[in-house]
DNA sequence: GTCTATAGTCCGATAGAC
DNA sequence: GTCTATCGGACTATAGAC
């Protein structure tokens, strides 16, 4: 199947599979959906999914690399004297400005993930791997351990909390304020 | 293959197979062992083995369930009066205890969890299920959203550090002793 | 792009305990 | 007879090897 652009194949083949993958998930289920069905409907043969996605639930992670990315970056421009907890929500909630114009799809995405334990998995172990990096960088600002890991999972645990709120409510609040009001309640709910 | 025992096959099934599962991770690698050479060894079939486990990570986490038990049984009996974090750090702590005396079982498990992100995601599925009853616990307790959840996450995330440093050192501090001491962190760690 | 191993499911058979 | 724990074989999809 050609078209009438510049290459011989359509463009954007990674985009076309994660948007055929979340369409059919959404209408079939996770676990009743095919990895041949996806590459089908995107055009494509099952081999092709598998050379851009090391697995099935990879497919709805591509993102989380980007928002990790933002995380770090957010860091690293932090000015020198704040104390690590608001380093770490503030790039949290800097890095989460940019759900603002994809809600319907994060809520989308969001009702797929909920419905499957993999994908539950799969998403908690990239968070985990968010907190562990966003760890790494206040490390790199001279946080001592176990202060640094300790920060960035009670930060990423408000992200998470925000996150929660964000898609079940209306979205009358905007996503970087929720978040750092699960921080604060974090904080509350800590103290003595 | 019979024995001389009561009945018409070795007892303890499920022990036998989550004993040679632990020692063939460890010795050819989780990703490299079947689930047919641990039925094998177990002196089973594969079939018998999906009867006790729906899948092949799920073996090395039946004791999930008993943890997640005494801490919820630990929140039941504590003083109504304590403050939310109290009860759910000294929940973790208590439940803690019980690791002492499996201490070389606890590291030679964690190392094969830690050699695989697949079983690093159920590994995190499970604490994030724990988390989740915790905050249930809590809440019939009285304790509102969100603050029920943040608790319950702030407490398992000090769990968490505290395990992992528990594994790591000598062992010379006890894990509750190593609970208390990571949510007192924790706290500093929030605060303003 | 093809081939293959493994995970995981389904249905049924079997052999003892009660 | 019923119940329970095991075994056997056929089957699909994922995922990696060639």
């Amino acid at each position: 199947m050609y078209t009438r652009t510049v290459g011989r194949w359509q463009p954007n083949a990674r985009g076309r599979l994660a948007k055929a993958a979340l369409d059919l998930f959404a209408e079939h289920g996770y676990e009743s959906t095919t990895v041949a069905e996806i590459a089908e409907r995107a055009g494509l043969t099952e081999r092709t999914f598998f050379r851009y996605f090391t697995d099935k639930r990879e497919v709805l992670f591509s993102g989380s690399r980007t928002l990790t990315d933002a995380v770090v970056a957010s860091v690293g421009q932090a000015a020198p004297a704040s104390p690590p907890i608001e380093v770490a929500v503030e790039a949290l909630a800097g890095a989460a400005a940019s759900f603002h114009e994809r809600r319907a799809f994060a809520c989308q995405r969001q009702a797929v993930i909920a419905s499957s334990p993999e994908l539950r998995e799969r998403e908690l172990i990239k968070l985990a791997g968010m907190a562990a990096t966003l760890a790494d960088a206040l490390r790199e600002r001279g946080v001592a351990e176990p202060t640094a890991t300790l920060t960035a999972e009670a930060a990423v645990a408000a992200f998470k909390s925000a996150f929660a709120r964000w898609t079940e409510g209306g979205g009358e609040a905007s996503l970087p304020d929720l978040v750092r009001a699960a921080a604060d309640e974090l904080r509350n709910a800590v103290a003595r």
